[in-house]
DNA sequence: TACATTTATGTAATCGATAACATTTTATAT
DNA sequence: ATATAAAATGTTATCGATTACATAAATGTA
């Protein structure tokens, strides 16, 4: 009555055994086309619809795969899961969401959730910088399970990535910030035990560098990914005795919040300070002072690090070989930045 | 090698059968205070972890449920889906994505996906309104597994729902705009085949009715969520011979659109034209013409959506009994609409 | 016709955990 | 010390599908 048919009625409807239903529904060669045929109608008659749990637990492939992020309602993090399902989906996995928000526990408790729950493979962005335990990444990789960082990832050996390079996107936005004539350029930068803050900060360090403008430490500010704290860390450097003219941020969040504080203080942009945020988020764009900022393509890297999975499961047992994909990033030039013409 | 310890390999290490190990495990009374500890000690000496799978299968419960949205790169959905994996993930629960792209063939194909999978709930947020094809949901039904419909919701007798309370939100937006002053009001609605569109709509109207405002047909367009289109219908309404003086919009993308061409026209908002969206999506309170919206509290929706859920689970084989959550929406005025002072 | 092949089907084990039922061991009462 | 109750453990079937191996049926060959 309540559905759930399974293989051994449709056997015993037709008075065969269940290897034979089994083998008709795979289109196995060693079966008759008659009974085939009988099978597969009889089949459709009774509803049946194959238990993918028994697969799972007999073949060791669960086909669902586990997709670990700090929080999925950023446009960022969902745009790339949005990535990974529709890549992963017609190729028949299904995608499991865990949120760690930046908590550490729940990062460990995560992965061996998905472990217990015999994940495929492991997508994440880990959140934890100082997350040393190392154990639960060694866990997975004996258990010859497929751990693929994207974003932000750790050097682990034998784990491979998909990262956007982020020196050069910071990099790149510093300089356009030289291009357009702006001497002192602060940056709002966040965490740095974090390979993208870290990456970023760098890139921006580099630009001044190479560009022959001063490198002061003072300009570089570490905070957090959030409006207020934008406006918070902006007020310290409008106060500094030599405030930059220019803002590159870590972060599209910040460089709103540094929007805000400085038009509170009757300052223009772009004229009287230049500013450059990092993700391209949806509002940026949409701003009437447009927000210049580092796109990350979210989407295609999450459909990358779909691919890369599915690379890794096809190669088997093959050797674990590590692999790097690195997205390059593109720079949205908006109003807050652009001051010619 | 491969880690994968099973209870049969701590059963062969202390010369006990499999079933003392389940038992110890799972702190079965019929069981020795010494057995058990040795168990559990070896179980953790042997990094023992159980197979949800084989569970999942002998159980019929594979504590995993689906979640269908549209899409999930959107504030809304993804908000949602932040909710339901909050509530479910410290039940035990793992949440499974899938996303329709409002393609029927993809809704349907995630429904039977989903249950071959053997989830033990479906959440899903109805994309097309001409969903004729009851059959996929009457299947779940027939095989009492929980369905909730949230924000989307069809009329299926023994379908929970979780929804707001869309006629409400329109009319207090509506009921706002002529408290500022408006008076004539212009709808920018979407396919009403859908129930919060169709909400929506006559929401506005009864609102224009109640206050002794001229109800005119024509000033209700239908139109898609997306900012150009929201841009192209609006000049169509300021094209009219009598164009109207403020646009409540069932979306905050297509009232982003129309302030766009309000502002290319040279018009002000809010002392010509007054605008309120629909979702209170993040962008519209980031805007420096911060933009008065509907929120729906999406998260808090999906914790209940997940909660609606638990109930039915819980209630295992008893009446299969419809409950309908219906939340309050609250509008969020800001500038876009606020005429006084 | 008799024997070798090929083809189709059946039998039974397996994946890992649980639980009803059976059996053994230990504790308690007489 | 013996009967009996209670506690602990063992045996075995089960969930649903797959598959190596065994067997039966069909076909081919001499």
């Amino acid at each position: 009555m309540s559905g759930k048919t399974t293989i051994y009625d449709i056997a015993k409807e037709l008075n065969i055994t269940a290897a034979t239903v089994s083998r008709a529904l795979n289109n196995n060669p060693k079966i008759s086309k008659a009974t085939r045929k009988l099978v597969l109608e009889t089949a459709a008659k009774m509803n049946y619809e194959q238990n993918k749990l028994a697969l799972a637990l007999k073949s060791g492939k669960s086909y669902n795969i586990g997709v670990i992020v700090p929080r999925i309602d950023s446009n960022f993090f969902a745009s790339i899961i949005r990535g990974i399902e529709e890549e992963l989906y017609p190729k028949g996995y299904h995608v499991i969401i865990c949120q760690t928000h930046d908590q550490e526990d729940l990062e460990i408790g995560n992965i061996n959730s998905l472990l217990n729950a015999q994940v495929d493979g492991i997508l994440m962005s880990i959140s934890n910088a100082k997350l040393e335990d190392n154990q639960s990444f060694q866990k997975l990789l004996k258990k010859n399970i497929p751990l693929i960082f994207f974003d932000r990832k750790k050097d682990i050996k034998g784990v491979s990535s998909v990262t956007i390079d982020d020196f050069k996107g910071a990099y790149d936005a510093t300089k356009h910030l030289i291009d357009q004539g702006y001497k002192r350029i602060a940056h709002l930068s966040n965490d740095r035990l974090l390979l993208i803050f870290k990456n970023r900060y760098l890139g921006y360090k580099q630009a001044i560098i190479d560009n022959g403008l001063e490198f002061d430490e003072s300009l570089v500010i570490e905070t957090q990914s959030k409006v207020h704290e934008g406006k918070k860390t902006t007020k310290i450097l409008l106060d500094m005795e030599r405030p930059p003219d220019a803002i590159f941020s870590s972060s599209d969040f910040t460089a709103l919040g540094a929007i805000q504080e400085i038009k509170e203080r009757g300052l223009r942009i772009p004229e009287d300070i230049g500013i450059i945020g990092f993700s391209n988020e949806p509002f940026t764009k949409f701003m009437e002072l447009s927000i210049t900022s580092v796109d990350q393509s979210p989407t295609e890297m999450g459909r990358i690090t779909a691919q890369v999975f599915l690379e890794e499961v096809n190669n088997g047992k093959k050797i674990k070989s590590e692999k790097h994909v690195v997205l390059s990033p593109e720079l949205m030039v908006r109003k807050s930045s652009r001051r010619e013409n």
